[in-house]
DNA sequence: TCAACTATACTGTATATACAACCTTATACA
DNA sequence: TGTATAAGGTTGTATATACAGTATAGTTGA
């Protein structure tokens, strides 16, 4: 049942959990690596691995001489905070109707299975759902899932719930990627978000994992002059996040 | 003269040499940690930490049983942490020039005045400076700064230092807004970047604060083929950042 | 009182060794 | 010919040990 993690992933959650839970606030001081060789009954060469790559993470700070602490968290998370596009769309009180163009179970191709992360191609769930605002299409929307990570993905109404609000409701995201581009969308795009030729589109790309795997792939088109993507942080003073 | 560095840095420097220079290619299989002990007289250990960390940075791909190869690395803009352009063309390991274009104090228009959240209209200084990565023109970047805020900017020489690394080592900058749009240059854009008419540029446009004022707006134009804004970090498991 | 020294704790690096898991290739066998 | 098996190379992890560098607290001595 339970996958026996290695000895260093065991100890850098323990001191994530307890990071998380606030049990460790920002700033005090985590057990030094002869301590959790004690604790743990582990070497101190994998408890430096632990401590050492949570630092590499940004996640403590490491003092030589003194000890190793916990950093503020820069409020990075904050910055591409997807939230999914029909709560977008009803905060500004318009409204969200959505088509659902394709709905799949295909086996992925070869660079989707490197996008999942898995060295052979597998089944995926696929979804293709058109947004729009006021009647207006302002996103087209090509999603993958891990049918592992969600099964009951393709049976969902899409109209009631977004792909990204049920995934965001049941599973657990710990690590985000995005990549943003601009293209020119082909004929087929251009129709369904029924924009001129020569009106670029703003390609965002996600993965999202949860535990290590790779729970969703998705490609979210906007047209360029219907939509901009926009975030604002604050950045702790301390380090350096840019 | 020579500042010493560990033997797995440069077990690290001699790989991504051999990556930056084009002598091993993406996909080419790099020495193996045995071989590596042996070219280098270190122990496997060492060789160990220096393949692990270039794989957990995405250079290198390491295939149990099989190898360690080198990846292939994608133009990318990093969207969190907006390092300088310069310094992430080097990381490529190709050379950065830059052109300035324009380099003048003239008085903010009102819309710019807003965008520096400012009642009523101020000088500012005003640059325009083409990046390039390896001549070719990757990054139109149109800026202005607030001559309270860095006072001596317009002397400054672009070429050695550009102007994201001037404000960043001289303004403590606390709060941070990007967005992020896909547009059609116009034509002395395309004439700058050396595009052809129809190709999409991104454009990130970007204020910082310090201590409550605006440091600096500015806004950088990507062409769309040549570079792709890029952003992957962890959550914390309790938060919910999406 | 103040300065220099010392002991101690902590991180950073490096080595040698060991075992497990995985993959490929060669070999032996049916 | 096809299938097991064995061998060897590769990465992944873990341990025990060692020494260097840094910071702090305590002690000593002038």
């Amino acid at each position: 049942m339970n996958i026996m993690q290695p000895l260093y992933a065991q100890v850098k959650d323990h001191i994530m959990g307890n990071i998380n839970s606030g049990a460790w606030a920002p700033g005090s001081r985590v057990p030094s690596e002869n301590e959790l060789v004690e604790s743990f009954g582990i070497s101190r060469m994998t408890a430096n691995r632990a401590l050492r790559e949570l630092a590499d993470d940004g996640y403590l700070a490491r003092v030589p001489g003194v000890g190793t602490f916990v950093k503020e968290q820069a409020a990075r998370a904050s910055l591409l905070e997807l939230r999914n596009i029909a709560e977008e769309i009803k905060a500004r009180g318009h409204r969200h109707t959505s088509h659902t163009i394709t709905r799949e179970k295909i086996t992925a191709s070869q660079t989707l299975s490197e996008e999942f992360e898995w060295k052979a191609p597998r089944p995926v769930f696929h979804v293709i759902i058109v947004h729009e605002e006021n009647n207006v299409p302002v996103q087209i929307e090509y999603r993958w899932v891990n049918p592992d990570m969600a099964p009951d993905f393709l049976i969902q109404n899409f109209n009631r719930q977004t792909p990204t609000a049920y995934l965001l409701n049941n599973v657990p995201v710990d690590e985000l990627e995005h990549s943003v581009q601009a293209l020119m969308p082909n004929p087929g795009q251009q129709r369904l978000l029924r924009i001129a030729a020569h009106e670029p589109c703003l390609a965002l790309h996600r993965r999202s994992w949860s535990k290590g795997e790779v729970v969703t792939v998705a490609t979210l088109l906007y047209p360029a002059n219907r939509y901009s993507l926009h975030s604002r942080y604050k950045t702790n003073a301390s380090g350096k996040p840019l």
